[in-house]
Order: structure tokens, then C-alpha cells, then sequence
DNA sequence: ACTAGATTGTTTGAATATCAAAGTAAAGTT
DNA sequence: AACTTTACTTTGATATTCAAACAATCTAGT
């Protein structure tokens, strides 16, 4: 097997087993994962319009209107006009929104903390470095 | 930040832009995600019952039962029933659903070979080990 | 052998999420 | 000014999901 296809094998393996855990941690809450997953991406990047969301998401605008449309309501996010472009809308998190995403947020840096125990100090930072500069690529 | 927090958010950058990459592929094809999923996971890591199958894809075995009966009619999947235990279903691809998941691997492969080629053959041999001690964690 | 509890998978009913396509309004282009 | 593109929303039809109740089978302890 050529080192493109272990390689590949692994990243595919770690991407299954991160939506198998994200799964079960959302199911045991009070939210949706596509609604856990709106408040993360906000979170996580910042505020951002309407396009770029869904694109960051892998979801159609459509679907993302209705979505962000509950999630308003529920308080958890604002959305924001903006005097540029009137057609675009930003949308971010409340303080309420920004409360559930570290919660969250702290359940992962608990399973990385687990995930990577077994790793030297050296062997995480090389492991960032190199997943950091695949990111780049996407 | 601490290292697990900068290597967290690399974890999680990388997800999202796997499952964002993901979806944008599948909306592209003839299949639904939740089913493509479901061929991945079986060509990926072979024939497994109906509980191991749910529980890789972090869904419940209520829901895998509805989409593994609409992919038995699709001819994609097929159903094993064990003498061991009468209770247990073994579910595994047919001819038909290897070939959608080799082409949908092929494409992965593809994304793979993109996102490392300014890597070395050494680090992505590192990548590979390092991010697959954390595999063995979960 | 009996039984109580655990396990595996299915069914059901209700809530959500999703897309594609058509529509609206604003911005950019020629 | 007319045309095209862009950002977002609405709509209608399907698909996905869960929790809870259920049925069949297995396991362990007595």
C-alpha cells in the first residue's frame, strides 16, 4: 500500500471516529447536532454571513435559513445588517450562544486531552504542525 | 494556549473541513450522505451486525434499520443471519455497493494525495503514526 | 431446568433536517 | 439603462433522526 493510501486510511479513520463521538455527545444534550454544529463553526471562526456559513458547514442556504431562523429564537445567535452590502447578513453568536459552544468546546479539549496522553510533549506539536499544514490545503 | 488546545483546534479544523468536503461531494452524487456513510464504513472496516454498525456511525439502531432496508433494496447491501446468535444481523456489501465504495474511496484518496503533496514522504509517514496512536484512543 | 435480566434488532410516531427550485432584492457589469 | 451575478429566503417534497415500546434470543445465577 502506497503511503498516499495508509495515510488516507487513517485520516478517513480519525474523521469517523470524531462524528461517531461528536454523535453521542450531542445526543445526550439539549441540542441538535446540525444546531451544535452552526454554534461550533461561530465559535470557532467567528462571525460570518449567510453563505460562508453554510459553505463552512457543507449545507445549502436554504437549509441554514430555517436553521439559524430557530436558533435566533432560541437566542442563541443574532444576526447583523450590514450597511456595505445590503443583501449579505452576519450572523453570530449571543453570549447565551457563546455559553453552550464553550461547553461544548470543553468537551473537546477534554477528549483531545485523552486522545493524545499517550504522546510527548514533541510528538503534539509535530502532530499540529503537520495536520495544520494539511488544513491549509482543503 | 496550551499544546492541547492548539492541537484541539487543529483536530477540530480538520473535521469540519473533511465533513464539509464530504458533503459537497455527496450532494453531487446519486446517493444521500447518511447512505454513503453507511457504505464507507462497511468497505472501510468489512461486514459488521447491525449494533457495531450503529454504533460507528454514531447513530441508533432504530434509524440504521430503516436505511439498511432501503439500501437492501437498492441492492447495495446484503443481509448474513448467524447461527451463533439468532439475534444477530450481519450486514455486508454487495458487488454492487463495493463498486460505489471504491469510487467514493477513489475520491478521498484523491483529496488525500492533494492536501499532503507539499508534505515529505517522511512527515506523512509521521502524520500517519502519530495521528494513528490517537485512532487507537478513542 | 428455570427464571430474571441483558442483548440484538424492529417498529412506530413525531420532530427535524435536507435539498432543489423558484423568488426577491441588492450589487456589479457592460 | 439593461443584463447578469450574488446573497438570502421561501416553498414543497423527501429523508433522517430519535426515543420508546416491542419481540426474539441469549446468559447467568440459582
Amino acid at each position: 500500500m502506497s503511503s498516499y493510501a495508509s495515510l488516507n486510511k487513517v485520516l478517513i479513520e480519525f474523521y469517523d471516529k470524531m462524528a461517531s463521538w461528536e454523535a453521542s455527545v450531542v445526543r445526550e444534550s439539549d441540542y441538535s447536532l446540525a444546531q451544535i454544529h452552526t454554534l461550533e463553526a461561530l465559535g470557532n471562526y467567528g462571525p460570518m454571513n449567510m453563505k460562508s456559513l453554510a459553505n463552512q458547514l457543507g449545507i445549502t442556504t436554504g437549509t441554514l435559513t430555517v436553521q439559524v431562523e430557530k436558533l435566533v429564537k432560541l437566542g442563541l445567535l443574532q444576526r447583523f445588517y450590514s450597511e456595505d452590502d445590503r443583501r449579505s447578513i452576519t450572523v453570530a453568536l449571543t453570549d447565551a450562544g457563546q455559553a453552550i459552544h464553550q461547553h461544548h468546546n470543553a468537551l473537546h479539549l477534554s477528549l483531545t486531552e485523552e486522545l493524545t496522553k499517550d504522546l510527548s510533549e514533541e510528538e503534539r506539536h509535530t502532530l499540529g504542525r503537520l495536520l495544520g499544514k494539511v488544513n491549509q490545503e482543503f
